[in-house]
DNA sequence: AAGGGATATTTCAAATGTCAAAGGTTTGAC
DNA sequence: GTCAAACCTTTGACATTTGAAATATCCCTT
């Protein structure tokens, strides 16, 4: 019958090439993990809270402005294309987590920001989500991590700057 | 006027949060490499070959295996849930890069591998793949990245060993 | 050989994601 | 003032993804 369908992504006998390049190593190492990891939470996010985590990225960003964000900037902090967070916004809207306003100097634009409601729902969800990348990082030494959080900031540098899109000069 | 859309994200400025644990500040940066990346891998892809990242994905697998693996096989190593494999090879087979059999023994596997056009045609991706992600890391010390993959397994086995699916034991 | 339970794949609805074009608004040059 | 260019959001057409349920087949016990 049904089951969870899920991947049960058993461990990291995923398939990192053993015989490719070590920046192709890398990438398939950090594509598998990270998908590990938000699948994980997803499935959390879910089940603990009804939520999805493109719901919970964008709550996050309005969680830190209180007074709310332009569509259009809440697309480029969370890397969702713009046609995207209209029906993402609608959603939350509707579950009455977050609201949409006009300002009155510019009505082209639309801000959303979090409801009394939303920012208590968010609130929980931080906390929770917290904590289960905690422990899901539990057997990993503090100084790797903060050794890896600077590490993976170099390598998102080099990848910043050799995008095809804009060269960045 | 109908201009790319595409959140022309410029740079790391995506809000790893300032005052967050140190987990979830790692989590975040990952996940924004990694999205990064793919981004643009995707686009790429795209726009050389005319290949989708999941197809690559699944191409790379049977790839390696010759003789061709169980769809439940690819769904594992790909970390890509049962019911999208299914129309993944499908459009695959399309095309003629896949094809699709039923072994004597038991009639409810399917095996897919690749044909002489699909082996060939993936071999030129690989490369390119290849020469796509040293590019994008080419300014990072060739020492960080092998230390890197290291310690991102680290994480990944942490994560793997407190999922709240399968504790392991 | 019949049935229950496990396996393997497929189907399905809802949410998300891309890309491209269309709608309103504002701004600035004239 | 008026018009064109720039700006912001929404729409629309599709492909992909997820999670769960449905199908189909096999295996084991009886």
């Amino acid at each position: 019958m049904g089951e969870t369908d899920a991947a049960s992504v058993d461990l990291e006998i995923i398939a990192d090439g053993p015989r490719s390049k070590p920046e192709t190593r890398l990438w398939l190492r950090m594509l598998s993990t990270t998908k590990l990891i938000s699948t994980e939470i997803r499935k959390r996010l879910r089940a603990e809270f009804g939520a999805t985590l493109p719901q919970f990225d964008l709550m996050a960003q309005l969680y830190r402005e209180k007074d709310g964000l332009r569509l259009g900037e809440i697309s480029k902090r969370t890397m969702v294309t713009n046609g995207n967070i209209t029906g993402l916004v609608e959603r939350l809207e509707v579950d009455g987590l977050v609201l949409r306003e006009t300002p009155d100097g510019d009505r082209r634009v639309t801000v959303a920001r979090l409801t009394a409601r939303g920012t208590e729902v968010f609130a929980a969800m931080a906390a929770a989500h917290e904590g289960w990348l905690r422990d899901m990082m539990a057997d990993v030494d503090p100084a790797v991590i903060s050794h890896l959080w600077h590490d993976v900031g170099r390598v998102k540098s080099s990848v910043a700057n050799h995008l095809s899109g804009a060269p960045d000069e």
